[in-house]
DNA sequence: CTGAAAGCGCTTACAG
DNA sequence: CTGAAAGCGCTTACAG
């Protein structure tokens, strides 16, 4: 097994050279010793080792994609769309789950590095700390880097960001402005993303008057069920509630009608991301549509731009939009 | 940038061999140039290449996951277990999409290979076709594969299968079992996997002396909603309906609602894989339980056993059980 | 305990 | 149009 191109080049009975080029289809060959050499090629199933050529070509053509949860349906959209878009242009992905702590975070820097990839991206705002920030200036501080959903000031780092305090402010200005006077927030885990969320909620509370009124949830259907069961029970005059993301959001609504509330009557919802949840929960979820599309392809095209040009750098900020549908 | 070994040995004052041996933790090393020579390293943020490493010692250490699409929930958590498991020791994963067709499939064998990956899994029966064999037979004869859902009979793939015949009959038996006597069938996509339930279902229908009844729906709920009105207008009798995937069958329950149908009473659902769509659907799907954790951590353990011994080779048969919720 | 040398599988000036 | 040689960044016998 492992034929390298002097086994091609001995049975074609020419230099490895040779061999070489035809593989990278340079010009200035004889036609002959081009077919003969690509013929042998072909019949011995012969495939370059990338690792070699990228050692004398000064490049992994990899990228390495960052996700702190890949089974989180959010993220691994935005890791396709990157991939299938970077694969076209022969670039093979790294798609890593770079665990909870920040120090494994800091650590999948250390191993993209090693691994040489010739572009980094990380999905998700929990890679907003410090010892990713250090690793990054440490390890990696001349290779392109696009943070979706999160920003450092490196000379190297581009972002594109959803703007969660609007999309949260936008969600409770609509409730307020039709009629609902109770309006509670129900947070997921902490991250930089949900602070921000919180904090347009804050915004929208003072600025309507109304009085805020935040919990916070585990990050699951039932744990938002239980957390907004006390909710109610403890404030019966809540008549609307904002999630910080849509799971929590169906996993209320369905405890709200077990309870005998009425959806959006007695209480509206409002989750967050538009994902695929919120279509197929019954009833169907409102939602603070993030915008994961656009956010992504807006990756793909900066990181392409950076690649070509190292000193490239862009900061991009989506504005989310309200997707009203059958729970407000 | 890119500092070399050869960096370090200067700055140290030994040579590159003795940085090597540092890197390596080789034991016969002084003490104290082991410990000046970790000073620099640590000072100036080395990292191995791990492509010239690799091209001596013969290894990648990267293993190849291939799903014909990331995004699909069912196979993304398989690749997640996988990967979480080989970086642990020390492995990267190269996850890629292979795309619809099977020549594009079998490209991303030869990718693969140029990659020089030390394993590769392929997650989901559309592997299963003969591009995809020949190339694993052309291209990486000797890399140990493992087919999840899946069979080729080839020395060097094991596979580890969900018994879809099995798990479709005992839904389809327990309906009958429990007093409906038409039990329609609306499939998916044509994979072998889906129609090997297909099989499953017709096995029980012959046995019970039931009609057979199938229809095939796109992907969607929204596919499905649309299927499923189209078949309980055009046969008003039916009772129960088996869906192939999980989100088919909460895309008809929907439906079925607004149609006015009461579930279970008019009609029973049982879904397809036991994915969070099935627990978070309101009414809960019960469901085919294809035992997606079990297949994964079978599929971990195949693969390393086969990289530690590339001869080792085993095919793996799980059978499904049903989950009853509350569409029965 | 340490270093010089060869080699992993490629590519690319340089000569001819 | 083609080949010999050097070099990419490592590791590992072999000598000392």
């Amino acid at each position: 097994m492992g034929l390298t191109i002097y086994d091609i080049a001995k049975e074609a009975g020419v230099s490895a050279s040779t061999v070489s080029r035809v593989i990278n289809s340079r010009p200035g060959i004889k036609k002959s010793t081009r077919e003969k050499v690509e013929k042998i090629l072909k019949e011995s199933n012969f495939s370059v080792s990338e690792a070699a050529r990228g050692l004398v070509n000064q490049t992994s053509r990899m990228i390495g994609i960052l996700v702190s949860d890949i089974r989180n349906q959010h993220h691994i959209e935005g890791a396709y769309m990157i991939e299938q878009h970077f694969m076209k242009l022969g670039y093979c992905s790294l798609i890593l789950n770079a665990g909870d702590t920040d120090e494994s975070k800091a650590d999948y820097i250390r191993i993209l590095s090693s691994r040489r990839v010739n572009a980094v991206i990380l999905i998700g705002s929990a890679f907003q700390n410090s010892a990713v920030e250090e690793a990054i200036k440490d390890y990696i501080p001349n290779t392109p880097v696009i943070f979706q959903n999160g920003v450092f000031s490196l000379p190297n780092v581009s972002s594109v960001l959803s703007d969660d305090v609007a999309g949260t402010y936008e969600a409770a200005a609509y409730l307020y402005n039709n009629g609902h006077r109770h309006i509670a927030y129900v947070n997921g885990n902490d991250t930089p993303s949900n602070r921000k969320k919180v904090q347009g909620y804050e915004k929208a509370a003072e600025e309507f008057g109304f009085e805020p009124l935040i919990k916070v949830s585990e990050d699951s259907a039932e744990g938002s069920a239980a957390v907004t069961e006390t909710l109610v029970n403890e404030y019966p005059e809540i008549d609307a509630i904002i999630y910080a993301v849509d799971l929590l959001g169906v996993g209320a609504s369905r405890k709200l009608l077990d309870l005998g509330k009425r959806i959006p009557q007695d209480i509206a919802i409002i989750g967050t991301d538009n994902s695929p949840f919120s279509m197929l929960s019954n009833p169907r979820l409102s939602t603070i549509d993030t915008k994961l599309q656009d956010l992504s392809s807006a990756c793909s095209e900066i990181l392409e731009k950076a690649i070509e040009n190292p000193t490239y750098r862009e900061h991009l900020v989506i504005t989310p939009s309200l997707v009203l549908r059958e729970t407000t």
